[in-house]
DNA sequence: TGGTGATATCAGCTCCCAGTGATACGAGGG
DNA sequence: CCCTCGTATCACTGGGAGCTGATATCACCA
C-alpha cells in the first residue's frame, strides 16, 4: 500500500483528494497531467482501496479512504515504537 | 520518505532493524541477499536519515531513527484527518 | 606487516513501470 | 438519433532503479 504513495503523481493525487471528494476532470487540471495517466493511477489506487471510485452522471468522483491511510500511519508508527523500544539491544556477530 | 519504503528489500531491512541495531553481516544472512546490495539500500537510507551508521571496529551497527519513521506516520494520519474532515464537501465541474 | 574478513563503491546490465497516443465506451443534450 | 464530452482501457516506448560482479578500503589478528 505504501508502495503506491512512491510515485510523485500519485502522492499528488491522493494530496488533492485530501482537500475533499472530486472527480477526474479536477485531477487533471489540477495537476496538470494527462487524463489516461490520471486514469491509469486512479485505477491502482482504486484497486488497492485507497480511493473509492462514485460514478454520478458521466462524472466519477474519488475520494479517499481514511480508513487505509491510518492504517498505514499505524504501521510505521507500531515500526517507530519497536525501534525505540529495541534500541539497546545489540546482536554479536 | 515514503519512497524509500516502496521497495520491498528496503522494507524488510526496516523490519529487522526495528528488532534492534544490526550490522550489515546480520542483513546479508538475514535476508539471503548479497552484500552489495544491502550496501546500496543502506546507503538509501542513510542518505535520507532513516537509520544511522554507527561503526564499530571492522563492523558497522545500524539503527532506525524511530523520529523519521514517526514523522512519516504523523503525515500520514493528517492526510488521513484532512479526508475525513472535508468528505462532505463536493466541487462541481 | 602480510593476510583475512567486513564493508563500501562503481560500472554494467536488465527489467519494470510511468507516460503517451490511440481507441472504445457511456451518458447527456440538442 | 447523432454528436460531444468525460472516462476507461489498451499497446508501446523510454528512462530509471535494483541486482550483480569486480574492486577498493579499512580494521583486526597472527
Amino acid at each position: 500500500m505504501i508502495r503506491l504513495l512512491a510515485d510523485p503523481a500519485r502522492a499528488a493525487i491522493v494530496e488533492v483528494l485530501a482537500a475533499g471528494p472530486a472527480c477526474t476532470c479536477h485531477l487533471v487540471e489540477d495537476l496538470r497531467m494527462t487524463q489516461p495517466n490520471i486514469s491509469n493511477h486512479l485505477r491502482a489506487l482504486r484497486h488497492a482501496g485507497v480511493v473509492t471510485a462514485e460514478p454520478h452522471g458521466r462524472y466519477t468522483y474519488y475520494h479517499l479512504s481514511a480508513d487505509v491511510l491510518e492504517a498505514a500511519a499505524a504501521h510505521l508508527a507500531e515500526l517507530a515504537a519497536r525501534a525505540r523500544a529495541s534500541a539497546g539491544e545489540r546482536r554479536e556477530c
